[in-house]
DNA sequence: GGTCAAAGCAAGGTTACATCA
DNA sequence: GCTGATGTAACCTTGCTTTGA
C-alpha cells in the first residue's frame, strides 16, 4: 500500500507539471487550484457563481436503470476502509452527518453491505437521484455545506456522496470541455495547413509569372518564400523586402540580381506601411 | 500583519463494480 | 454464460486558496 501510494504521488507531481502544459487549451477551469472561481465563505455561501460553468456541455449521463426502482438508494460504503488520518477525519465528519437520518433505503440487501470487511459496494443512482443531481448542478456546480445536506437528505443518500458526484460531475464537464477544446484546436490547424498549402501555391504561380515557365530563376530565389517575400500590415499586399514595395515587380526584380545586402533577404518586413 | 490549522476544491488519476453488446 | 468495453461511484494524493483563531 505505501509503494503504491508512492508510486501515485509521484505520478501527480508529474501531472501537475503537465498541468502546465494543458494551460494552453484556454479553457475556463484550466491550471490548477489557482483558478478555481468559486469558493465557499466562512458562512457558506459560495461567492461566485461558478463561472467556468456558464456554458457547461451537457455529457450525456447514460445513467443505467436499476433492475428495482422501488428501493432505489445504496448507501452501502458507510465502513469502507480509510487508511489516511485526515481523510479518516472527514469521512467522520460526514458518518455523523449520515447519522442523523433514519437509515437509507438500499437497492442491495443489508446483508450485501459487507460492513467492516472494505469491499466496496458499487451503487447505482436511480433516474430520480441523477436528475435532482443534475438539476442542482446546473445550478451551482459548487455546494455549500448546507446545500450538500439537503440535498442529501432529499435524495436520501450521505453528504459525502453527494459531494463525490459533484467532484465526478465537474471532472466529467471538463473533460468534456477539454474534448471540444481539443477538437476546435486541431480544425483550426487543419485549417492553417490548408491556408499554408494555398500560399505555398499561389507563390510558386507568381514566381513563374515573373520568370516565366522556362527560365531558371535567379539562385536567391530558391530562399525560403518568407525570406523574399512578405505581406505589408497596413494594406496586407505581398511585396519584396528587398525594398520594391508594391510597385512594378519587373522592377522590383532588379534588386533581388543585385541584392545589396544579405540581410535583406531575411528581414521579415523592411518596407515602411506608409510606402503602400 | 504574520502564522498556522482546518476545510474545501481541482487535478489527474486508480479501483471496483454494473451494465451492455 | 462468459468476456471485453464502457460508464461511473468512490477513493487517493498533492497543491492550492480561504478563513478563522
Amino acid at each position: 500500500m505505501c509503494e503504491k501510494q508512492r508510486h501515485r504521488a509521484s505520478k501527480t507531481i508529474n501531472m501537475v507539471h503537465e498541468d502546465g502544459l494543458s494551460l494552453g487549451l484556454g479553457y475556463g477551469g484550466g491550471g490548477g487550484a489557482t483558478t478555481t472561481e468559486s469558493k465557499l465563505s466562512s458562512d457558506g455561501h459560495q461567492k461566485q457563481q461558478d463561472l467556468q460553468f456558464k456554458h457547461y456541455y451537457e455529457p450525456s449521463l447514460t445513467l443505467g436503470r436499476p433492475p428495482d426502482d422501488s428501493n432505489s438508494v445504496v448507501s452501502s460504503f458507510s465502513n469502507v476502509v480509510n487508511t489516511s488520518a485526515p481523510q479518516a477525519v472527514k469521512r467522520e465528519r460526514d458518518d455523523v452527518a449520515s447519522e442523523e437520518r433514519p437509515a437509507v433505503s438500499s437497492r442491495v440487501s443489508d446483508e450485501d453491505e459487507d460492513v467492516g470487511t472494505g469491499v466496496r459496494k458499487k451503487l447505482r443512482l436511480t433516474k430520480e437521484q441523477s436528475a435532482l443531481l443534475e438539476d442542482s448542478f446546473k445550478e451551482h456546480s459548487t455546494l455549500n455545506p448546507k446545500q450538500k445536506q439537503a440535498l442529501a437528505k432529499q435524495l436520501n443518500l450521505r453528504p459525502r456522496q453527494v459531494e463525490v458526484w459533484f467532484q465526478n460531475r465537474r471532472a466529467r464537464t471538463k473533460l468534456k470541455q477539454t474534448e471540444m477544446d481539443c477538437e476546435i484546436l486541431k480544425r483550426c490547424c487543419e485549417n492553417l495547413t490548408d491556408e499554408n498549402r494555398r500560399l505555398q501555391k499561389e507563390l510558386q504561380e507568381l514566381k513563374k509569372i515573373k520568370y516565366g515557365p522556362s527560365s531558371t530563376p535567379p539562385i536567391y530565389m530558391q530562399f525560403p518564400a518568407a525570406a523574399t517575400l512578405s505581406v505589408c500590415p497596413s494594406c496586407e499586399r505581398m511585396i519584396s523586402s528587398t525594398g520594391g514595395g508594391s510597385g512594378d515587380n519587373t522592377k522590383a526584380a532588379a534588386p533581388f540580381l543585385i541584392a545589396p545586402k544579405p540581410t535583406h533577404l531575411y528581414g521579415s518586413f523592411t518596407n515602411s506601411p506608409a510606402a503602400c
